[in-house]
DNA sequence: TCGTAAGCGAGACGGTACGTCGAGTCTTGCT
DNA sequence: AGCAAGACTCGACGTACCGTCTCGCTTACGA
């Protein structure tokens, strides 16, 4: 009788969301101290002040709890000068600093590790992870716009060009990459996109 | 230098190979069987046949065991046609065929993921991935040799300029990486490769 | 007698004597069928179809609540044959069927162990199990008005004499006490009682 | 090939004595500290300095463990003066002593409680209980022995003939027993006996 | 007749202990 | 000295209840 269209908000007492925030923040905080492999639920409710079924109740486990933490991140820093090789060359380099600076680079793999032996879990990361690379797409798309680049382009493609080298570099070799390599490897990485798009030497 | 023969020989009963190579397996086996996380060092050494004291004589815990065990794995398996694109695309195939069909995918980044907070980890774990993508700077290297490319080639960019995408969506997108971009991909990496080698349009 | 009424009646809607009922009624079930151990106040408010904050309302913790619900049950069956001997061995011999056939004899010394660590609750208890031999004691009086026994009967040591050695038997030796001990235990108990009122042998 | 007869003393480290002893005396400390209810096995653990899976392997839950403390405690202390009716007072005052000063009285029907339930408990504690009144059969028997009483007296009824009453009232009456009732009841049990042994008023 | 004050079922809250499991170490007797 | 076996201490796991605390609701009373 009413326009309501509620979920009729279910008997008892609501779930505090006061709560909830504490513990996503002591998730982070945690996270950043003693790193993913040592973090404990345990840790987590006494950081958040909580108790442990309080968490229990709403992550079925650690790593889905560790994931919505993640996704509270804030995302690659987007950078919008009205040039290409700029807002790339600033994304990257701040791509590597964080990676290099905080313990939350070794999050990422230990998260796709974990996740990769269950694949509900994994449904749940990947699409952040995509996300996280958007401002690089968005860049792509906006030297498409500004007709920098041709209409043709793979942005997924172009943008993992770009990002792939620095990623590989920083999760599977030398701990602390240096980022004098970014302005290369843009230049590399765009002359390919530029090349190939226009038919290429294939 | 004389009587010098082995190391002293020391005293005692010597270590047993055989138990060496039964720990190592059944690491192996477990890996596939039940995945990183859910692998334990008990169940290693029920499955060898081995008490655990066998396996903490010879590695500190589980991670450089694992490091060990991984480390026997065979690497990308080379390919020499004489064409570098045919290299290339034979190689990356071959790496998105492991990574979609094996466990393997997953051991890789939880590894990674463990190392990152203990950099003693990090340099055994580290020259053993450099060692698994030569086979790539090999391709490169021949390229060179044969004219197909000029000297002034950053092979270790080059490698990662073709890896690094891969690499990038096997671990952290879609699991079960559609192999029909890899010639794609190959076309755009070598394009800048080739072009910014030579001055690019920079 | 004229405004007073009742105890100012306070503001507010009155307890429900429904779900008073019902909590006492669910607990003796509960009781009966997992056992004291086992009985849990979540348990005994899910039966009862009551909220847990009913419960507390009413008592303060899951002891309070059992004593009173153990309080409701039926004492010893009175016998009144005339013939102190037909009385006691009619009810002595219930009393062992009771806590041979009932979880009751369980839920006996379970409130006596839980309330010897609190005082107040033993306050509680303690009237009601006197209460509960109260039977025994009656048919001793009637004896005495009877003139069966001497006047100068101790008939609250009359009334252990009888019942101590069956409930020793029923809480700390084998379950399920046989009942035909009961005739020559009554024979004893009353030989005793008697002499020593005349004077006994010593 | 020998006359060892062991049991093979099966592979592995033994299981520590050391540890053993220590869980028992920490159960016993604790049970007199906070009582039964309030024991808990991470306690007793903590206070043995010791795993709690050590204890798991032992005992399957707190209650044997408990038990099996319980059964280290001394029982009644045995008197023996030539008399029967010294032998009963001093024992039952010891009795009465035992349970009035220490919280070990509450023990004895928390055990009886949590063992109701589960019949293979019942018959650990049992037998248990049983032995701990076995001075005063002894003593019943010394006074057979000496002609005091004829043989024809069935031993465990008197035993329970004295110790019944007191324990009904140690047990399930006001806490703090006064000690002044044993004469009395020893008194009366005892002319019970001697006469229905001859024969009785029934 | 309506507010106001309590009681109501439901269920989340911070805690504490449970019983299990695995890590890495130590102690048997045997090789 | 190494070996398999298995007990050791430690500490986190995920579950279950405790006794308390909101929720939105119902129910009586007194203004």
């Amino acid at each position: 009788m009413s326009t309501d269209g509620q979920a009729a908000t279910s008997a008892g007492r609501p779930r505090s969301e006061e709560a909830h925030a504490a513990i996503l923040d002591a998730t982070l905080e945690l996270l950043v101290e003693v790193g993913y492999p040592a973090l404990t639920v345990e840790g987590i409710a006494t950081r958040a002040g909580v108790g442990k079924a309080t968490i229990y109740r709403r992550w079925s486990s650690k790593l889905p709890l560790v994931i919505e933490a993640f996704g509270q991140l804030p995302a690659l820093e987007e950078a919008d000068t009205g040039d290409l090789v700029a807002d790339l060359e600033s994304m990257l380099r701040s791509y590597v600093r964080v990676f290099n600076s905080t313990p939350l680079g070794s999050v990422y793999p230990s998260l796709v590790g974990d996740c990769a032996n269950d694949p509900e879990l994994g449904k749940l990361l990947s699409p952040l992870l995509m996300e996280r690379r958007r401002p690089l797409v968005h860049a792509f798309e906006r030297a498409v716009a500004r007709g920098e680049l041709g209409p043709e382009i793979d942005l997924e493609l172009a943008a993992d060009m770009v990002v792939g080298p620095i990623a590989v570099r920083v999760f599977f070799s030398d701990r602390r990459l240096n980022p004098r390599i970014v302005p290369r490897l843009v230049q590399v990485a765009l002359e390919g996109i530029r090349n190939s798009a226009r038919g290429g030497s294939a």
